[in-house]
DNA sequence: CCAAAAGTGTTTTGATTACACCCATGA
DNA sequence: TCATGGGTGTAATCAAAACACTTTTGG
């Protein structure tokens, strides 16, 4: 995947483990993904998901979140494990499992210049380009992963700003569902869970009138986990 | 987790790649886990899942399928991956991380004989042993996602004998959902998704009046996901 | 003053839940 | 004949879906 670090340990007859990251982001009613244009052989010039071998000495959540530091400069990000690939011939030249991993960030807060030094760059995800190796397979099963867990869980606050507006969050769900919501019904439903809280502040730069801004309450999101939930949008 | 084969690779800079089975069984109305009792040092006469460690020209879910052979005689068994456990401290001695999969099996239709010889023995699954490492984690987890399953996916039927009444597919719920469940409900729902099909026997065994026997139907369960599934029992 | 997005309730529909009695049969 | 588990229908409840108009304000 990437550079083999020890020559010492470059045998043939050694299983590699590596980590690859799926990062989503939700930007201008849009969810994308960020993909890096590879910087050495093999494949070099490709696209990819950034990855890397997990150390000997580091968790595997802790080798994520490693990953998203080194290339977006952010930290404590949102990020599950998606599936372990391993099929034997998925990586020619060496064996090497990769735990895939899919991260949500809020475009908003990650560190351009960082992102650009490698070589990175934002595609929407239906309009993905050709990924090295199974990527683009891990890409579908993140999306489907992704759809499932906004209906059960409020995965979605995490692709946005900490301020938002009702309609920011439908087009979001609207983006990842890839389908359209009834505006009323979704901003029922939504309020009905309780879990953001309405702010002073308007944002008006989608419309003259302004939509009123929300925040996230994770206390009330878990004592809504413990009441038995029903959380479930769209 | 099972034995070193092969010293040369035996250094301490080295990742383990292991894979544990998490094996289910349903039998006279309880789910049950098939745990084994380990025979070699360290930690030899506790109980444990069973694994292996997957070889460098085996598919990870070929592994998974070579353990099941090897400990219950079973081929083409429904298994599926649950997930990476990947701490680093999680085996004391070696680095290693383990890919679990779970899989459902007819208990009718295993090799007693090899289970046996394998020191292994049906756990009710709220009545488990103390496991070595994370392997209590793994069977909670296995659980939860079992449950998540269940309800949108008929593998149910995996852990049922090739023909089953419905009262036994209910009972097979009940343990799986751990509550009680209406009976004139589910038959209504299971008959209602149109994926079993009714036969002319009936099974004698837990009544006097005998219950009718039903297959499940893979094509009309292919159809019925085709057609955007409201599959969900219970 | 008007275009464009934000915000608001009610009715209809469909699905889930709750619930009680008759049936068949071997012992 | 009776005890035991198998099998059946209907009404009540709840949640989701469909649907149209008013409000605000910068340009």
């Amino acid at each position: 995947m990437t550079q083999i670090t020890n020559d010492l340990y470059q045998v043939k007859e050694k299983m590699y483990v590596a980590t690859d990251c799926i990062i989503f982001g939700f930007h201008q009613g849009k969810l994308k993904l960020l993909v890096f244009k590879r910087k050495l052989e093999p494949l070099q010039g490709e696209w990819s998901l950034i990855g890397s071998f997990v150390q000997l000495d580091e968790d595997l959540e802790v080798a994520g979140q490693r990953v998203l530091k080194e290339t977006t400069g952010l930290e404590d990000v949102f990020m599950q494990q998606l599936k372990t690939y391993g099929r034997k011939d998925r990586d020619p030249g060496y064996r090497c499992i990769s735990i895939a991993q899919y991260a949500l960030i809020r475009i908003d807060e990650y560190d351009e210049k960082l992102v650009e030094e490698h070589g990175a760059r934002w595609y929407e995800i239906d309009d993905l380009p050709v990924l090295i190796l199974d990527h683009n397979e891990m890409v579908q099963d993140a999306l489907l992963q992704l759809k499932h867990n906004a209906r059960y869980k409020p995965i979605g606050f995490e692709l946005l700003p900490e301020k938002f507006t009702i309609p920011q969050l439908q087009s979001l769900y609207e983006a990842i569902y890839q389908r359209e919501l009834d505006a009323r019904n979704f901003r029922k439903k939504v309020l009905s869970l309780n879990v953001i809280e309405k702010l002073d502040e308007k944002d008006k730069t989608t419309s003259k009138r302004g939509a009123f801004l929300y925040k996230f309450n994770y206390d009330n999101y878990q004592k809504l986990l413990k009441s038995g939930y029903n959380f479930e949008i769209a």
